[in-house]
RNA sequence: GGAUCGGUGGUGUAGCCCGGUUAACACGUCUCCCUGUCACGGAGAAGAUCGAGGGUUCGAAUCCCUUCCGAUCCGCCA
């Protein structure tokens, strides 16, 4: 017999289905009763053994089942009684008059319990281990969540003419930005890849290739120490679009933001999203993000969302006094400072094409219109204190590509973590991804990082150091 | 790198300030009873060298020192 979700169920009354899933309770009522709430990948039911009905051997295993044993149950869906139905479960309104059950796999009693929210566990204790955590409600629906979200913005993607394009994950090292996730070359000794921080470069290369409109839902790292809010790695639905002005990729990020949020039955504060320049949201407050919403639209799981636009593009290093970029050095300054800009004049008051997308207090979103001419990102430079060695050393190969006719292009990186946690209103990022980090860094279930075996690190060229 | 809070049966907590001999409670687990429960109910039982190491003391979960782990924040994070 084939396999019935259990989600289906409600609409096979008088049925025979054959179930597969967890035990997830199990109230023995007696000697001849016991109900079964069976879980699968889309729901909950409650299955129903009455013994003097079944074979012996069934009543057996019936009698051995436990919380979390792998069950499969084969029985006919039946209608409940009037004063047996369930209003709190999807299915409540059947059960499944079991007649066999096959026990798939036996479990141990699990560390904590899975038929609760498990946000009062130790963290420790969810994470070692993670795949029982996952199973709970809450965290299935967060990362079923997750995935729609994403689902909604590709869908809309693909709409509007958008390649899907996967790039490097072994790349180059960047000296601006933040710290890079470093990888060993086996081949190369001596060398290393670092992990992207971002595909920025490779994006902008792909508009230069002519694609026009590319995305990926893309991994990107950096070995910061982590927060909240803040992992390792994090993924962002990065977005990038030729011939195109400030307006029209916000105009798109919106819609995409728009359909995405509503698909899943979410409410949007304000559309159009509201924009406000940088200097009125410092004056308004305090902050280049905030949350917008009343108590009640909080509590409502309101999405406010906003963009914040004329961000300056330099500022000065407090340490080396030296100018540096406040969002993205591959950003055109707006036209009317383009002129300062090349000439390097006026630099504190040059405003830059950065767009950021802000919910709920949240950065949700980021991009720019990028510069595709070579003086323009060469004059970023320039005003950032790089002679034309450093220049050419580490921005040399953009410059070089920006000379065979790259188009005008900008996009914007989405935050998937962010944008789930707005979302889900979950306060750490830990709740919206599938296996995350301690704030040591140290990964759940696989306990990495981890020590390499003498060989392999000489085969690696690399000597360890004791700290 | 810095600061703060925390670590007690499987899980979550109380006890710690003010040291005292059987470390308490809830959930879970195990055994028995129960035909309609859905956080089922009832009776009983087992289960903790109190994160680790050292010190003070007649005596340490409790006081002191060191250390490890977790959480949050600052620095850091285009």
């Amino acid at each position: 017999m084939q396999r019935t979700w259990i989600e289906e169920t409600t609409n096979l009354v008088g049925k025979s289905v054959r179930l597969n899933g967890w035990a997830h309770r199990i109230r023995k009522m007696g000697d001849k009763l016991v109900f079964v709430d069976l879980r699968d990948g889309s729901g909950i039911a409650q299955v129903v053994f009455y013994k003097p009905d079944l074979a012996p051997d069934v009543c057996a295993k019936v009698d051995e089942l436990k919380p979390e044993y792998v069950l499969e149950v084969e029985g006919v869906v039946q209608k409940r009684g009037e004063k047996q139905v369930n209003t709190d479960l999807a299915t409540g309104t059947i059960e499944i008059g079991a007649k066999t059950v096959s026990i798939l796999n036996t479990s141990q009693t699990p560390p904590f319990p899975i038929d609760q929210d498990t946000s009062s566990v130790g963290e420790s204790v969810r994470l070692k281990y993670r795949y029982l955590d996952l199973r709970t409600q809450r965290m299935q629906n967060h990362l079923r969540l997750r995935s729609k979200w994403v689902q909604a913005c590709r869908e809309y993607l693909f709409g509007q003419r958008f390649v899907e394009i996967e790039t490097p994950l072994l790349t180059k090292a960047t000296p601006e930005g933040s710290r890079d996730f470093v990888v060993p070359s086996r081949l190369q000794p001596g060398k290393f890849f670092a992990l992207p921080q971002s595909p920025q470069q490779y994006k902008q290369l792909l508009m230069c290739s002519g694609f026009e409109r590319y995305f990926q839902t893309a991994r990107a790292m950096r070995d910061e120490d982590l927060r909240a809010d803040r992992g390792f790695e994090h993924t962002q639905v990065d977005i990038e679009m030729s011939f195109v002005e400030r307006e029209d990729v916000m105009r798109m990020v919106e819609e995409m933001i728009t359909h995405a949020a509503e698909k899943l039955g979410f409410t949007i504060r304000e559309k159009p999203f509201p924009l406000i320049s940088y200097q009125d949201a410092m004056v308004k407050y305090g902050a280049d993000k905030f949350d917008m919403r009343s108590e009640e639209e909080k509590a409502k799981g309101v999405l406010a969302y906003a963009w914040v636009i004329d961000f300056p593009f330099f500022e000065r290093d407090i340490k080396t006094g030296k100018w540096t970029f406040t969002h993205n050095p591959f950003s055109n300054p707006l036209p009317e400072y383009l002129e300062d800009h090349l000439a390097g004049r006026n630099i504190e008051k040059i405003l830059t094409s950065q767009y950021d997308l802000v919910c709920n207090g949240f950065e949700s979103g980021g991009g720019s219109i990028r510069a595709h001419k070579p003086e323009v990102l060469e004059a970023t430079y320039k005003i950032m204190g790089y002679d034309q060695k450093e220049i050419e050393s580490s921005i040399g190969h953009m410059l070089e590509a920006f000379r065979y006719g790259a188009p005008p292009h900008g996009g914007i990186g989405l935050g998937v973590e962010r944008n789930l946690m707005n979302l889900t209103g979950e306060a750490a990022l830990r709740e919206v991804v599938a296996f995350p980090m301690t704030a040591s860094g140290v990964t759940s279930v696989m306990d990495a990082p981890s020590k390499l075996d003498d060989a392999t690190l000489q085969e690696l060229c690399i000597k360890t150091c004791e700290k």
